[in-house]
DNA sequence: AAGTGGTCTAGACCACTGA
DNA sequence: CAGTGGTCTAGACCACTTG
């Protein structure tokens, strides 16, 4: 009845999680309003209200304005994922980064690539061809798309001495991101880059990005095999 | 000056956002304290505390006390993934969902297994191996392990009606979650439930998830082709 | 119209950490 | 030890949405 302790709001958020995860709180049950969760715990008001804002954002519960707060039916796994600049992807697991620069064009891109980036016609864009390595080895192929129209500055780049990726995520931060992952099989052109046979199965990872709505980068990068993603610890 | 509006703690955060992306605050810049920034802003230092706590979980900037804030140097992609219940992805599709129990015993798994639920010796487990068809068609083959100390109660269910999937995560909540992507080739025996070629490239997702600290489940789900990972909206 | 979550404020104190 | 972020509180008002 009486916390001697003071309450930090994720102590209450754990309670309340440990509660839905023993069954007091169904799913599809409608938890107290936070008014009365405050008075169980002994806090203020604004302390439920934080830790139930967190509960929500992780998907364990919905809340919405007179309607209350459920635990959610249909509990999905959210994941956090971080993706690094190669380079520091690369020396963080100890190892020697290399960088070459494959070829740099311009030209229109293909329509699937316009569509990706939101555009709606042809226009010269810069694309970048590009390999990481780790420890002498391939790493990562990357084929990237950069608008000249948000990012003209990036003609001035010697992109064989310094990465688009780098540069790009140094220079050029955006408001909005799309990923993708998914696996393809190698094409001649692609095994011949990465070392590796023909056929053999890749991951996959696109990026789009935007500033406020104009597009910057499309770049899919493929992953020498063995490549995993990990969720955030 | 005056501001004539009030400022939610998110205005407060999209405007320090755009002084990072504009440059007023460069890469490993110290931004001024929350208090000279509630001041700027003319608002509470609760709200900008607020809004900073967004922008560091965000991973654009850096908090320590007494160090203060700081735009970070080598920004990561940060993205929330959400993996849902097989059968709502389907559904949300709008395709028609299947399941089909293949295999289910009880065994000691691999080491590799063990090893990744973090369990030291070898005990019973239960194997589920079993498919997800989308409009008939497989969707995810998945090769299940379930712990019998942790989940005992997993033996009375009948997994050729319910998948282990959706009794799982609508009645073992969990507290841990490890995800891992990674691309293989499809092996006979996988080509042949997924009805494609052998060698095709696949997607893996491998979820772990413990209970406090015990295992519940660690499953590797082998997508069809074509299929796609991709960041919430 | 009323109920419930969302947010703000002002002030207070705590906790960590860099100089 | 002093500076800065982290959090709590109590009260107030707003915004959304459901009955």
């Amino acid at each position: 009845m009486t916390e001697t302790v003071r309450l930090s709001w994720k102590t209450v958020r754990d309670r309340v999680h440990a509660r839905v995860l023993d069954g007091t709180y169904a799913p599809g049950d409608r938890l107290p309003r936070d008014e009365d969760l405050a008075e169980q715990f002994g806090c203020a008001r604004s302390t439920v209200q934080r830790a139930m804002q967190d509960l929500s954002l992780s998907g364990i519960v919905e809340r919405r304005r007179k309607g209350g707060t459920r635990v959610r039916r249909d509990p999905v796994t959210r994941a956090t994922l971080d993706i690094p600049i190669t380079r520091n992807e690369v020396e963080s697991r100890g190892a020697v980064y290399g960088y070459q620069l494959i070829e740099q064009t311009t030209a229109p891109p293909a329509p699937a690539i316009a569509a990706r980036l939101e555009i709606p016609g042809a226009e010269d864009m810069l694309r970048v061809r590009a390999l990481h390595l780790s420890d002498g080895r391939p790493f990562v192929f990357e084929d990237r798309w950069v608008s000249l129209r948000t990012v003209p500055e990036i003609r001035e780049i010697d992109l064989a001495a310094q990465s688009a990726n780098e540069w790009l995520v140094r220079n050029k931060p955006y408001t909005r991101c799309d990923l993708r992952f998914y696996a393809i099989n190698a094409d001649a052109d692609t095994a011949g880059i990465l070392e590796t046979d023909e056929g053999a199965a890749l991951m996959v990872i696109e990026r789009t990005t935007w500033i406020g709505g104009d597009p910057i980068t499309s770049v899919k990068a493929l992953t020498a095999p063995g490549y995993q993603i990990l969720t955030r610890s």
